[in-house]
RNA sequence: GCUCGAGUGGUGGAAUUGGUAGACACGUUGGACUUAAAAUCCAAUGGGUAGUAAUGCCCGUACGGGUUCAAGUCCCGUCUCGAGUACCA
């Protein structure tokens, strides 16, 4: 064999491997073990596309070296197959989700199984497979029967909450619960009845139910997280979302706020993931105040049980004597309290009028001023000054109390409502609490050294210096307020009106949630007839007439084998982040009929060193994962605190687009004078700046656009009367004028065409310009490239050595298909160096020097590489490494047999078939990696002149 | 608006972290081979300029300053692009 044939090698070692369960990871080792995890994908109807396997190919290399390096490694695949797309293809066509969902994975499977990756696909999973979700079931169980402790910082089983209350009530347990709860004594909870005791207890679990304003979305009949919503719209689908109250099972995420923010220091993740969780989790340190109403209110208002105060949180109490009014959120409950009968009328309307306003509309106008008055007036509580209370909705009712001290001088918000309303009853003129400071133009915001002023005892001091400190004692002093952080965190929605999801394990006894005992999980997902909510509104599972293991229609027997009774089911499922929050240590253990997995296994594997996937998940799914892993920690689960070590996110690859920016063009046949527009992409967005005229055409753009351009769209474009008859080379695009552009009518497309020489010379008086652009491969772009006819004409090997050559990992990056010449090209020259023109031939002299500096000079750069995950650079030293080689005639086997383990992680079938033809007869995969030696690189050192 | 990140040839991108900018590859141009094409191989390729030539000189890492023997890299200011976030008190 001369030539090299990456069809037969491909296929050669991809089924030696499969046969040989080459990649099969041991539980238990001598070797250091070492966990490389992928983002699993969620398998969807259009296949991979060269974009998908980025990130699988880098932790491939890394897991092949680490092998190579005496690790044992895991390196494992599956698929989050729980998910929207595949229900809303069965709405549409009656197809079940799960034959889609089998169809889709058989296909990925495919795919991926062609590029040649060492996944153990003997532990691969499914998120929707009911060996699967029957743990997702029981870690929600485990949640329901977890409250979390203030004191000792950490979650912990309910029964331990029962025992403190029969034994001393509520005085000693300090426990993350919705809101402030009522306090009672063990004898009190000894004399509750148990519906009474269970109720409490609903309000302690770290997953609970509750009547909250979800986003609600009509268009895809479900409720969305806030992670799921982007401007206001569905994430998915871009549908409207209105606000909406309904009872859903919520996750109490926020009770480990602070753990997930403190433990973001110990990861080794990018600095800007872990900022997005830093700002998601929106952690700001101040107090409480409390400010007393001005008169007397019914009492039973706010949550505390008295309707004669406000509480605030402010993050600087320290302008404690710049306040001047107070402003509460619209729905706060004390505005009809308060509110006087001369403003009642304006404040009705006001409400009426931002309750009417969609959560879109109030995002969209935030620069619009809006409030009113409410008439009452509240007591300074360290001057006793009437403070007016007004409500206004810049102020959310869902941050904090939903009530602020307004402190115009100190706050931009503050300061452009109390300009807005100056000179109307109950605003009064702006206090300037700050030394030399001009406030009458802006709020001084800043947090820093300036000295404060007209503020009795905190004259003199700033913010730097502690005056926050200062006022926050006065303050509990006075019995007026105290420190406090707040975080933005909200707990997390967990009911979806959907069927593909994961049921819920519960049954509903009395109007109170109980857990289906776990020796039935899984509860299975029940067929249904169609996939759509009832007409009543229940979600899909509504539809459902027999589940696994009930009795009667939509209804479960009882635990406790009263038989007699029978209770309703939980009819929402699962999130679509439930399944993927905890499935790095199924992994571990996949296999596993009776846990979710052993903590034998857990305990080898500890967590993942190495995850590599997109950065889009970093308020979803990252954050998720951390939050169900610390529970898992906290319940002696797991050993490990976090899920992920170490993360690298690839950057997307792009599909490359062509657009035209103008075109003029006179046509015998057609009556357009002009305007023909030409380009690779359907879905065009025009540039007009760029005008060229007869002399400006630039004959190299139009090469270019004839090597880029792409034959198999232009039936997309090409309408009945046509004008093709001639072209050799064309393009055409679909294009609306009126696209985004003030001043252009609408119009479609037409037709341009090159000869050889670019454009037709015979067709004068047509001229083009353009250009290309990076933009989401996606089909409806008709610019995806796929995978596999990359593998069917260069092979796997290039595809995974192109993908890593083209760019740093991490950085978004255009795919231009042209360039994979260059490294199909390095295939054949390594695959040369090996042989004559007859046939193998590497012979065991020893090599020149310079073909051992060659090599140890690219052993040195490959494992720094690899190391650093400059993967791109490691193919060029590979390159010129081969280069080197091939003019050095180099053909020993001491140098070649290390090349071929050197470049195994990134080409690995021609690896194996280069191994097997220097005569071994394992696989290379068990090699160990060429160690470099500092003898072999003899550098001549620098001077620099002085 | 705020918070990060980034600006290097026609293109993707290198540059050992302050030490000959443009490695490697694409593209382009010229050449060899071929009836021809493909494939392959060789050479040139940041811009300008002088010379028949070998070769030389000048300018060049978004822009303007600065530190240094030496700056793509460090500092100050400006501009542009990308990502995240958005009334969070």
């Amino acid at each position: 064999m001369l030539l090299y044939d990456h069809k037969e090698i491909e296929k050669k070692w991809q089924n030696y491997w499969a046969e040989n369960g080459t990649f099969q990871a041991q539980n238990h080792s001598e070797k250091p073990k070492f966990y490389a995890l992928d983002m699993f994908p969620y398998p969807s109807g259009a296949g991979l596309h060269v974009g998908h396997p980025l990130g699988y190919i880098a932790s491939d290399i890394v897991s092949r070296y680490k092998r190579h390096t005496g690790f044992n490694v895991l390196h494992p695949m599956g698929y989050d197959s729980f998910g929207l797309p595949a229900e809303q293809y069965a709405i549409q066509t009656g197809q079940h989700p799960a034959i889609t969902t089998k169809d889709n994975i058989a296909r990925y499977r495919e795919q991926m199984d062609r590029i040649g990756f060492s996944f153990d696909w003997s532990r691969e999973i499914k998120t929707s497979s009911p060996d699967y979700y029957k743990y997702t079931q029981e870690i929600f169980i485990m949640l329901f029967d977890s409250w979390y402790d203030n004191i000792a910082d950490k979650a912990r089983p309910i029964s331990e909450l029962e025992f403190c209350f029969r034994e001393s009530g509520t005085t000693s347990i300090n426990a993350a619960t919705n809101e402030d709860l009522r306090q009672f004594t063990a004898a009190d909870w000894n004399s509750f009845i148990e519906q009474e005791q269970r109720e409490i207890l609903l309000d302690y679990r770290l997953t609970f139910l509750a009547d909250t304003e979800v986003n609600w979305c009509p268009a895809l009949g479900t409720v969305l997280a806030n992670d799921e919503i982007v401007n206001g719209v569905s994430e998915r689908g871009g549908h409207p979302v209105v606000r909406k109250k309904m009872r859903q099972w919520m996750m109490r995420i926020s009770a480990f706020a602070e753990r997930l923010l403190s433990d973001l220091d110990g990861l080794d993740w990018s600095e800007s993931i872990k900022e997005i969780q830093r700002n998601w989790i929106g952690k700001s340190i101040g107090s409480m105040v409390t400010f007393k109403l001005e008169g007397n209110f019914p009492l039973g208002g706010n949550a505390a049980g008295n309707g004669n105060k406000i509480d605030v949180f402010t993050t600087r109490p320290d302008t404690i004597y710049g306040v001047t009014f107070m402003t509460l959120a619209p729905e706060h409950e004390l505005v009809d309290i308060i509110t006087t009968a001369e403003q009642k009328a304006a404040v009705e309307a006001y409400k009426k009028a931002t309750s009417a306003r969609s959560e879109r509309e109030r995002m969209a106008d935030v620069k619009t001023i809006s409030g009113v008055f409410t008439g009452a007036y509240a007591l300074h509580p360290l001057s006793g000054e009437k403070i007016p209370v007004w409500i206004g909705d810049y102020v959310l009712a869902g941050y904090g109390t939903g009530a602020v001290m307004a402190v115009p001088c100190g706050d931009e918000r503050d300061h452009a409502f109390a300009n807005y309303f100056a000179g109307q009853n109950g605003m009064p003129e702006i206090k300037n609490i700050f030394k030399d400071v001009d406030i009458s133009e802006e709020a001084y915001a800043a947090k820093d050294d300036t000295k404060i002023t007209n503020s009795e005892f905190l004259n003199g001091m700033s913010y730097k210096s502690g005056a926050m400190t200062a006022a926050i004692e006065k303050l509990e002093e006075v019995g007026a307020g105290k420190g406090k952080t707040n975080y933005r965190l909200r707990d997390a929605v967990f009911s979806r009106q959907r069927y593909w999801g994961e049921p819920f394990p519960v049954y509903y006894k009395d109007g109170l949630p109980q857990m289906i005992d776990r020796k039935h999980l899984p509860l299975e997902l029940p067929e249904v007839d169609e996939y759509l909510p009832t007409e009543d509104g229940a979600p899909p599972l509504g539809r459902a007439t027999y589940w696994s293991w009930c009795t009667q229609e939509n209804k479960v027997v009882s635990n406790d084998d009263d038989r007699d009774c029978v209770y309703p089911l939980e009819l929402n499922t699962m999130p679509g982040w439930a399944g993927s929050s905890w499935y790095m240590f199924r992994y571990m253990d996949a296999n596993n009929e009776n846990e979710m997995f052993s903590s034998e296994a857990q305990e080898y594997w500890e967590n993942v060193n190495l995850y590599i996937g997109g950065s889009e998940h970093a308020t979803g799914h990252l954050l998720y994962s951390r939050f169900w892993v610390k529970l898992l920690h906290d319940l002696g689960k797991v050993t490990v605190n976090e899920p992920f070590k170490k993360m690298i996110n690839q950057g997307m690859i792009l599909g490359e687009s062509f657009f035209a920016d103008k075109i003029e063009v006179k046509m015998a046949s057609s009556n357009s004078e002009n305007n023909l527009f030409l380009g690779c992409s359907v879905d065009s967005k025009i540039k007009v700046d760029n005008v060229i005229t007869h002399e400006g055409i630039d004959y190299t753009v139009l090469n270019r656009i004839k090597n880029g351009y792409r034959i198999e769209f232009a039936h997309n474009y090409v309408n009945s009367d046509n004008l093709l008859t001639s072209a050799d080379y064309y393009s055409i695009l679909k294009f609306d004028f009126g696209y985004g552009k003030e001043g252009v009518d609408g119009g479609l497309a037409n037709i341009v065409w090159f000869d050889d020489n670019g454009l037709d010379e015979k067709a004068e008086d047509r001229y083009i310009f353009l250009h290309r652009e990076a933009e989401k491969m996606s089909k409806s772009k008709y610019n995806v490239v796929n995978p596999d006819d990359i593998c069917d004409q260069y092979g796997a090997d290039t595809l995974r050595l192109y993908e890593m050559f083209l760019g740093p990992l991490e950085q978004a990056k255009p795919w231009n298909t042209a360039g994979i010449t260059g490294v199909y090209g390095f295939m054949k020259k390594l695959w040369k160096l090996y042989h004559d023109e007859n046939s193998f031939n590497v012979i065991d002299e020893k090599a020149s020097p310079d073909s051992m500096k060659t090599l140890h000079k690219t052993i040195k750069k490959t494992r720094e590489d690899i190391e650093n995950f400059s993967f791109n650079t490691s193919v060029s030293s590979f390159m010129i490494a081969v280069n080197e080689l091939t003019a050095q005639k180099c053909n020993n086997r001491e140098v070649l047999e290390s090349l071929a383990v050197l470049v195994s992680p990134y080409a690995p079938h021609i690896a194996e078939e280069l191994w097997s033809l220097l005569g071994h007869s394992e696989s290379i995969s068990e090699a160990a990696f060429p160690v470099f030696e500092e003898k072999y690189l003899v550098e001549s050192s620098k001077t620099y002149p002085i």
